[in-house]
DNA sequence: CGCAGGATTGATATCAATCAATAACGGTGG
DNA sequence: CCACCGTTATTGATTGATATCAATCCTGCG
């Protein structure tokens, strides 16, 4: 980001907030003014259908962007909570659209950001929908594993973390149980190691094996 | 659209294209240098696993824009195919930055659309994850249904056309075989009527019951 | 008339959900 | 330090939902 357009965020920066990990901090149906972006710390996106059920929809990580559907289409369809304290760097919903006048190149980013949840959802969707439990998976958690590297959220060797199996089950569609039994499975194979909220990726290249997946294109992602 | 957005959309389009239904117009893995927005005509996104394993992501309908993810991250990780035949409106894949930075609206308007098919992509990943293939069937249905009316694709009483048994097994996740026994259970509740390649929505209040969903938020789309 | 694609149906096989315990672990209060 | 408790993980038995297999039946069309 050049030096003008780091100048022009502060201005559009309104603060910082600290959430606690399993703090929900966006909620489904609520009108927030705010929008964010992760600066550290994980969580996740979800929705819930009236009885209960729970899909958890992707994972935001630092460097993304949390609360733009609420800002564009005026109501959050989902909710957001934390994994782990979070630290979110905050902007008023209504500035938006002036970054997209003023900074054309920071607006185009966001467009960018957008793009590539999309993609990733595709993924997630052709992964629901079409592969087997155990596909579905070592796609996710080499999925997870790839881009917490990336965006530097995690060092080489040190597992993934803090997160239960209710949360792969909910993202997997599948029931607790059975996700407990498939992840034994890739335990058993030496290819993972789940341990008390903790996953260890032992063999990446098996991991997306099993996964039929061909991991996240190496692109940059901008910063906003 | 103001009148000289207008006069700076016509500059920008590059020509229009004419596909036939059932052609394949955007290919998984190719860098098309071009962008789409579809004048006429449905179709539908779709990946597939290297074994065949097929998954329908979304549809694409009358002002909707068709490969932005291609334009901006260099690879188009879907495809397109056409149900109807379509009239599409071309664009110059390099030139999208040019609008952000001389039409901001309009760059805006990119981005709402992008966050619009993200929250289809969340309602479609809630569904495949954690809803019944009853519930799934009658929410895809009645989405679809819901969507052509509201794009002046459909008129009252037309029946949604032409698409197959197939399409629907392949977007719900479910096999052929079992999505034919699930419509079949709509059909004898007396809430839909499937004939041919089309399907007609007699009870869309009751579809939308049995799908647990909501419907598609009244929201003016923009257009591009 | 015969063919091809699509729709429908019944029988059977599989996968994943549910039910029901039990085990491991961390935290808390006594 | 220990007993207790709630959360998370694990396991086996059983049920239920959906997939697969194998026909058959339409219907539009050459």
């Amino acid at each position: 980001m050049a030096a003008d357009e780091t100048a022009f965020m502060k201005d559009f920066k309104r603060g910082e907030l600290q959430v606690q990990a399993t703090s929900t901090f966006l909620v489904e149906g609520n009108n927030s003014p705010h929008m964010y972006t992760v600066l550290s710390g994980w969580g996740f996106r979800y929705k819930t259908l009236e009885d209960g059920r729970r899909q958890i929809l992707n994972f935001v990580l630092p460097g993304d962007l949390v609360g733009l559907q609420g800002t564009l289409l005026a109501e959050m369809q989902h909710s957001v909570e934390a994994l782990s304290d979070m630290m979110l760097c905050v902007f008023e919903r209504n500035s938006l659209y002036l970054l997209f006048k003023n900074r054309p190149s920071l607006g185009f980013d966001v467009t960018w950001l957008a793009a590539k949840e999309e993609q990733i959802l595709d993924e997630h969707l052709l992964s629901v929908g079409r592969r087997s439990a155990l596909e579905r998976a070592a796609y996710l958690i080499s999925f997870l594993n790839q881009r917490a590297h990336r965006v530097g959220h995690l060092k080489e060797g040190q597992p993934l973390a803090p997160f239960t199996q209710n949360h792969i089950a909910d993202t997997l569609g599948l029931s607790l149980v059975h996700t407990n039994k498939t992840l034994k499975k890739l335990q058993d194979k030496g290819i993972i190691e789940w341990s008390g909220k903790t996953c260890l990726v032992k063999d990446t290249k098996r991991l997306m094996d099993v996964a039929n997946w061909d991991g996240i294109a190496d692109i940059q992602r901008p910063f906003i």
